[in-house]
DNA sequence: TCTTGACTTTGACGCAGCGTCAACCCCGCA
DNA sequence: TGCGGGGTTGACGCTGCGTCAAAGTCAAGA
């Protein structure tokens, strides 16, 4: 019969986590002195911790370990643990592989530039959402902002501001084509078909904006220039995190637009979809 | 502005954590009404809030984050805190990998077998100690239970209790030879040349164990005829944790040998020495 | 204007597995 | 009998919030 100590020494764990097994139940000692509370272990108890070591190894939780040692746990029950253990431990490795890449390739950003950017990526679900838009293709920039701007406006006026949410750009370039195809509309708090007429005689279309399960997102000032910085900072994102673009990006006016029309000081969220490569 | 529950919506965080982050000095609210206590969040704060979630992604805690935000840590300190945990994470990573091989392995044993048995391989360090043996070798077992039995006695009589530790057999088949060469004595609680002679004039020789800093270990029943199934067990675990065998194998008797000796109800610690395998 | 009902506040506990005091008791040896 | 190195219970700490609970606020409907 050993002291704690003595016993702790021999099986390598700590006093205090002896204590704990006895406290839990897991490994009473052979015999503890009613007087003084002194726990005495025999070293025929150290199979016993050494099978509870084992198993918490596996990444079984105490919990897990209590019933497994009274033998109350059938093969196949444990079989199912181990399994649902297995895919969890797949799962955490994925994630951790992702953030060192990630890690790697923000090191690498340092080493290249000397500080760091663009740190605010994030990973985000986004609802479907009833939309009123109008597609178009466009032959240059020049010709996109004044029709965002004239969407803006007209929807500002004609949607009430209980119906009408953000204003989103859709960009549809399925091909690779010189023109810019784009959809451009504003997300609606419940779906509506109301009529909302731009300047030229065209109308807003109504549709719905499917939902999106894993969105690569980053918010940047609306006037900024380095709107291309942001795009980049997403692409480097999703590559370091093994991820695949998987549908139109977004741009999401984050501000309700004001007057006058310009938007100062708006912020703009570019969403991509993504999903899981190999 | 919008109140805690809009602005998490928005960023896809839980009003407690925003509330958490307040609490820490992380992302304090645009305004906070001093009468009600209620806290407005403004859109321009969630690049703040994102940043917050980017830098948390990379695995840093929240007290890391917090000085980051304020832009008192230099790029080259920053560098160093990503490369730290860029040795964690690949740490943990190693770890994280044994553990699903062996886990994959223990669900293989139970679909060959239908249950579990010697679960109990532990990996365990173990310090240098002095050491009082005699090597031999044998044609068989024949001839070693004798031995040991001889040498369990006379150390037994003459190496005093306090000085004396525990029985020891190592292989020392360093080359595959049909015979056992092996390494039998005691282990002792300080360095000592104490004369201790065997029935048949040979003396154990003073020497000393080294230290092994990693030890894959699994404890028996000495009298148990399975011995080859705990090395067995031993060997799986090895193999599924990628490790390899760094030395000769130790046999650790726990229970002092009492009289009558016939290692009735005696432990035995299988140790082999293991290093990591890529 | 009053009543709802949905939100918000602070405050507290819980979690997993022990590490780390603190205050006090016990054992064996000289 | 004193002492030094054990042991005991009990409590708090750690990480990043989730989850009540009691009580105060806000906006809209009757």
């Amino acid at each position: 019969m050993f002291r704690i100590g003595e016993f702790a020494q021999i099986a390598q764990v700590s006093g205090r986590q002896l204590r704990f097994y006895d406290q839990l139940g897991l490994l009473r000692p052979a015999h503890t002195d009613p007087e003084t509370g002194y726990r005495y272990y025999s070293i025929q108890q150290l199979p016993a911790l050494n099978r509870i070591l084992a198993l918490k190894d596996l990444g079984l939780s105490l919990d897990q370990i209590g019933p497994l040692l009274a033998n109350q746990i059938s093969p196949s029950e444990l079989r199912a643990m181990l399994t649902m253990k297995r895919a969890q431990i797949e799962q955490s490795l994925g994630e951790e592989q992702a953030r060192l890449r990630h890690i790697e390739s923000r090191i690498a950003q340092i080493d290249r530039q000397g500080g760091i950017e663009d740190y605010d990526v994030i990973l985000k679900s986004v609802p479907a959402t009833p939309f009123l838009s109008l597609r178009n293709s466009f032959d240059g920039m020049d010709e996109v902002v004044p029709m965002v701007r004239a969407i803006a406006e007209a929807g500002t006026r004609q949607i009430g501001p209980a119906l009408r949410d953000k204003l989103i750009v859709i960009a549809r370039n399925d091909v690779d084509d010189e023109r810019l195809d784009l959809e451009i509309g504003f997300s609606l708090t419940r779906p509506s078909n109301a009529n909302v007429r731009i300047a030229g005689s065209r109308a807003l279309q109504p549709s719905e904006l499917p939902a999106v399960p894993a969105m690569a997102t980053i918010v940047r000032p609306g006037t900024n220039a380095a709107s291309h910085t942001s795009f980049g900072a997403v692409g480097a994102w999703i590559e370091a995190n093994g991820c695949a673009i998987a549908g139109p990006c977004r741009e999401v006016f984050l501000e309700p637009i004001t007057d006058p029309p310009g938007f100062a000081g708006a912020l703009v969220e570019i969403q991509f979809p993504v999903r899981r490569a190999a």
